[in-house]
DNA sequence: CAGTGAATGTGCATTTTTTCACAATCTGAA
DNA sequence: TTCAGATTGTGAAAAAATGCACATTCACTG
């Protein structure tokens, strides 16, 4: 927890998030200790790999036992920084929009939604099952400022989805996740996540055709 | 599109399907050619990455020219095996699964969601926008036979996900689309892709905590 | 029909990421 | 207190992915 001199890889970032929902389950199943070998099973990655990517960040084991799963977790924790609540807000309330901001698990994990925008202005005031009313584009710039948001989540059409991202990091908007199947620009100072669902199902096709057989997948 | 003999690295397919979002803009607006270089910058990576992505599966450009956007969108989907229509169910009717079954884009890019499921046998038999009914997942085996589904996608909560996955994968499913937050395992047959979107916004929280000042997002 | 300009395709160097393999070190038992 | 057994932390090797740089090849012009 407190190395992380030198910069650490992107995709050992990414895992420390995905060994930590493994700990969640072993942490509410009353497991006291974790060995490398076992997460990594449990994650599909490789044990060393789970030990390297721990100690850009510390050490946390005790050897000869593996880790404390309490400690192990809240280490994590830590280091992504989701021991505190983060602000977002989100733009675009179709299907998918609406899906996101009732999703329980990111309440549970400390991201709030506190702000929920369109872009068509009919949909402007209706009220969402999660207690937020829809606000026109418009009042991004007022109302981000005031709630505070950290991260902006794109949910519009292909078509808005640059404006809109314009819209929140001029509002002060420090990092966004889009969903839009376009790359978004954003100021280097504002960190962009790209989520393309199409991407995915489009990898699955890729490999349904040539996996003919059986192909071992790693 | 002829050859692509040796194995080609897994990053190459993520990247073209995300070329085949500019591409498809480029085509309808009547662009008749592209550069690796415009299309690079369109998708934010590095133009000899473009040429080399292309280069495992034929020579599509022409020196000098470039490539002939039609003709390129159509190869990539040859490679992709977008050219044809997928048969898709889905497990989960949640807000997440209603979402993803009446998104357009995945029927505009050949996704056909044939059936869809869920464990809450109170919610069975409802009737969704896009015209499927909920089936009970003891269904599932049956119908999956029968309208010949390729892709699975599950959407249920994290406890019921790998019993899920353990019926569809029985039931001939040979790819899973899985978006709940935990690793489930299918034999090496079935191909798995995993969509955490909790993993993305801790990526966010985690770069947020560091990019202090502003640093290049690459 | 040769010359020019442009952009591809690709061998090679570089960088990044993963994996191996083992010394270091801890617990618990005798 | 020493020994056995287990598992960490890590340097070094291997593998994978990226990016450079340039020879190659095409279209177009005069």
């Amino acid at each position: 927890m407190m190395s992380e001199s030198g910069k650490v890889p992107a995709p050992t970032i990414e895992r420390l998030a995905i060994y930590s929902r493994p700990l969640e389950d072993l942490l509410e199943s009353g497991t006291p200790v974790v060995s490398s070998e076992r997460l990594a099973i449990l994650c599909g990655v490789n044990p060393a790999q789970v030990r390297k990517d721990l100690a850009y960040f510390g050490e946390f084991g005790v050897r000869g036992l593996g880790y404390e799963v309490r400690e192990l977790l809240r280490a994590i924790r830590t280091i992504l920084a989701t021991d505190r609540v983060w602000h977002l807000c989100i733009v675009g309330m179709g299907n998918l929009g609406r899906a996101l901001v009732e999703n329980e698990n990111f309440k549970k994990r400390g991201y709030l939604f506190a702000a929920a925008f369109d872009v068509d202005n009919r949909k402007v005031g209706e009220r969402l099952r999660c207690g937020l009313a829809i606000e026109p584009i418009a009042k991004i710039k007022e109302l981000v400022g005031r709630l505070n948001v950290d991260i902006g989540v794109i949910t519009t059409p292909q078509e808005d989805a640059q404006r809109v991202a314009d819209l929140l990091t001029d509002a002060g908007v420090k990092s966004l996740l889009n969903f839009a199947p376009l790359q978004v620009r954003a100021p280097a100072s504002c960190f962009v996540e790209h989520v393309d669902l199409g991407v995915k199902l489009e990898n699955l096709a890729y490999h349904l055709t040539r996996l003919r057989g059986a192909k071992p997948h790693k």
